[in-house]
DNA sequence: CGAATCTCAGACGGACTGAAATGA
DNA sequence: CTCATTTCAGTCAGTCTGAGATTC
């Protein structure tokens, strides 16, 4: 049998729905094995950069900052802390909570994980000329933003 | 408190893959939320696609043409099957396999399925202009091919 | 008292792997 | 005996829920 078994149905391929899903998996698996070779993982950067961006805070605060769920802010916070990047220590002024800050070491990951996700966004986009990323993400930004 | 908690870091935002990956987000709620009002879910119509396109086949190869995981097209064809829209028959010429077949109900089901579809990619895209939405299928088809 | 926080354990559906059973 | 197919059981990472302890 010479037909391919695993073509892609004719009415799926042009429909946005399944462009962007494929489109996404794709930036995913980028994402996750460029991270790895930093020893990091999504999570890992996310919170780094709620942290950079608007301070210290709770572990709650940075969950919600992070858009992660509680349960996994837990692990991901023990791991940062076990390669130095954070630092938990008890709330003063409340202490059912841990205040959590960013550490040079953290900082300097940080700007690591920065530069590398610069260069993830241009192997994803690498067909794309620098005017039509531009427009890519103007459109993207338009459909989410509703 | 007045500073919002849940403003997502400025750093992620602007990334492409971060776009990407809220938009497919959205649209996997709206591609779910659709297709449960027909009874549906997104294996059932990739498979009724699949088969509406390319013809009776086995179950295995269903699932490579439909990008399904083989262990998740018994589970889909044996739903498919409880609502009459699909029917298993052996294949004469080897008994080991079920020959899929889709039905007139089975067809009919599809064109209802395509018809809520074409109405979930209005919905997605509704921020769009006609113009701005060939565009961004265009620069999606680019980077997937890539 | 009610409310919020941190932590852990377990649940839960989605997706993949392995292997038994069947038949050519 | 071999090979492909069908099916089921188990795994696995990712996500969420619940409960308990603590503090406000």
């Amino acid at each position: 049998m010479t037909t391919a078994d695993d073509a892609t149905p004719s009415r799926l391929r042009d429909k946005p729905t399944w462009l962007i899903s494929q489109v996404s998996t794709l930036a995913h698996r980028l994402l996750a094995d460029g991270l790895a070779t930093a020893g990091a993982r999504g999570y890992h950067y996310r919170l780094l950069a709620a942290l950079q961006e608007s301070g210290p805070g709770s572990q709650a605060q940075l969950g919600r900052r992070a858009g992660l769920d509680r349960s996994d802010v837990v692990a991901a916070l023990n791991e940062l802390a076990g390669q130095g990047y954070i630092t938990r220590s008890p709330d003063p002024g409340d202490r059912r909570r841990n205040i959590i800050t960013i550490t040079p070491a953290g900082r300097r990951q940080l700007a690591r994980l920065d530069e590398l996700l610069a260069e993830i966004q241009d192997e994803l986009l690498a067909p794309l000329s620098a005017s039509q990323r531009q427009q890519l993400i103007l459109l993207l930004s338009q459909v989410l933003d509703g």
